[in-house]
DNA sequence: TTGTAGGCGTTATCAA
DNA sequence: TTGATAACGCCTACAA
């Protein structure tokens, strides 16, 4: 391939007949009253002539600054992930700093995705283990959201248990005592955390029992763990989801084994996606603030904080939305 | 902050009291005959004694080589980006390539996310017009997937016209005589591909009508716009979706009105994605060969391809997928 | 108001 | 087998 050599500050310097350096004055804005407005304009010229790019490999070893942080999620594509990365956005975007995302799990289950080794000034993970995460991003400035407050370095989180706590509130008040929970196929301190809270507020309810399935996010999967469940004499009268894809699953389910929702089965969600309203009927779910905790994360990144401290505050609150997939269960 | 700057290559070189170009040589893997094992081992053992870990900016700007891609998407959460990406990460991992992504809009439609501005060796835009990207990766490698055949560079798509068709001609073929156009309302070239596609082959079945209407991707639009479209009395028989969520918002549509799939109304999705096989009925959709994608777009920004010839070869097929979502319109 | 010079941390060439 | 040295492109203190 041709590949020719693109123009660098120096070409723009001479096509200008001017140094390098009032051509980095110039561009980089900081010329005002040490350059001529005619110098200034000639310069800006010949930059734009050449098609002039700064090199940022170069401005970034200079400036001890790369400009962009990355966005370490599990995976892309759902939605919470989504929203997270607006809240990072358009706080990084604050900071004159870029974004980038990076998932770490591949949609298909197909093993983890590598991780890119690349130019940055930090790091914000969420709901990923700190193991994964750690040896990778050595010597980093690093956010952990969603994740073990133990962990050296910042840690902010939802307050997930409180959510679940919610969560089996609401069905045990409407009267129900088996309830069949959906948890997820895979390690993460989050979902430890869930299924604790979970457990730590059946205690509180003796005559309430608990049916346990875990599921990786494959739609196959999930929706044959959950008829399983289903497809039995005592079976749950209400399905506690760690996700809203779960109960879009659980959905389909009951429909294929002739249940109603909520008559038959009550259906709770967790992350309140832009799908729980579309379904029928509508999902009560938990909403996780997702795009404040990227703005959170953010902050705790670039801000004024210190890193190194653990916090491990007032994690942000979550909120169950009720809407019409629950009720009593059916009499028996 | 106290931010103690990281160990260099030096410091590594002082503590194993061996020089710079040998640790270097060491680190890098290229020592094999050039240094004693004694030496190598006394390096390593330093460098992680050091927690050295190297500069990848000063590496980057030496070597003229990132070692990272963007890839650039219009949102994170759809599963076929999602797809894409692992196509694109799987490929560039054989070439030893990171691979990073950004999505250019806001889940909740607010306003445009900014770029990055980050070392990199290339990038892969996909369903973006080539206005949004061209300025700013000016001097980038660039090859854009799915996008209009005429840009400069490399484009490779998928024959998104011989998939709307399909479609068209599935519906037709079944007795519809009124369809249903949900169009995304967003420029780029796919969609107005797909329009185009959709009206030439209406042109050969003369008698068949076309109700369009356009929705942007937020979820309350959608179901909004598709119930104007089917709370009518000549209504379509038939919904022709341009995206699989578009088919979930008609089935919630439907079902708000009254009207059961496929026998009041069929519904024809695109993407295939994992959703399409978790509704009830099944969703008819175009599968669309995301990771095939992905990989063809990597090979042709990093393989021996040449650069800046306009690749606009045969499209990678698309397949239409027939569920139950599909049926004969309603005797009338 | 403009130019000179030095160095950021790395890799590669070449001499020892 | 190893080490000195130069260069990648940029920014900035300081000199002119």
């Amino acid at each position: 391939m041709p590949e020719r050599s693109r123009p660098t500050s120096h070409d723009v310097a001479r096509a200008a007949g001017v140094s390098q350096s009032t051509v980095s004055l110039v561009l980089s804005g900081r010329w005002a009253g040490r350059v001529s407005e005619a110098t200034a304009e000639r310069v800006r010229r010949s930059a734009e002539g050449l098609a002039y790019q700064p090199n940022l490999a170069a401005r970034a070893l200079r400036l001890e600054r790369a400009g962009t942080i990355l966005l370490l999620v599990p995976v892309l594509t759902n939605p919470f992930f989504g929203h997270l990365h607006m809240g990072v956005t358009r706080a990084a975007e604050q900071h004159e700093i870029g974004v980038v995302v990076c998932p770490l799990q591949a949609e298909d289950g197909s093993g983890p995705l590598p991780l890119p080794r690349q130019v940055l000034d930090g790091v914000i993970t969420c709901s990923i283990d700190d193991t994964v995460s750690a040896d990778h991003l050595h010597g980093l400035r690093w956010v952990a959201l969603d994740s073990a407050p133990a962990t050296t370095g910042t840690v902010l989180n939802m307050d997930v248990a409180d959510g679940m706590r919610q969560s089996v509130r609401h069905l045990v008040g409407l009267g129900h005592r088996r309830l069949g929970y959906i948890r997820a196929d895979r390690t993460a301190w989050t979902f430890e955390t869930r299924y604790a809270a979970v457990l730590e507020e059946l205690d509180r309810h003796p005559g309430v029992d608990l049916v346990e399935m875990r599921s990786t996010f494959l739609m196959a999967d999930i929706k044959t763990h959950i008829t399983e469940l289903l497809d039995v004499d005592d079976r749950p009268t209400a399905l506690l989801c760690e996700d809203d894809n779960f109960a879009l699953a659980g959905y389909r389910a009951a429909h294929d084994l002739g249940l109603s929702i909520p008559a038959d089965l009550s259906v709770v969600g967790c992350d309140d996606l832009p799908l729980a309203r579309l379904l029928t009927p509508e999902l009560t779910t938990l909403r996780l603030p997702a795009e404040e905790l990227g703005r959170a994360g953010v902050e705790a990144l670039l801000g004024g904080q210190p890193t190194g401290a653990v916090h491990d505050g007032v994690p942000l609150p979550t909120t169950l939305i009720v809407r019409g997939s629950t009720a009593p269960p059916p009499p028996r």
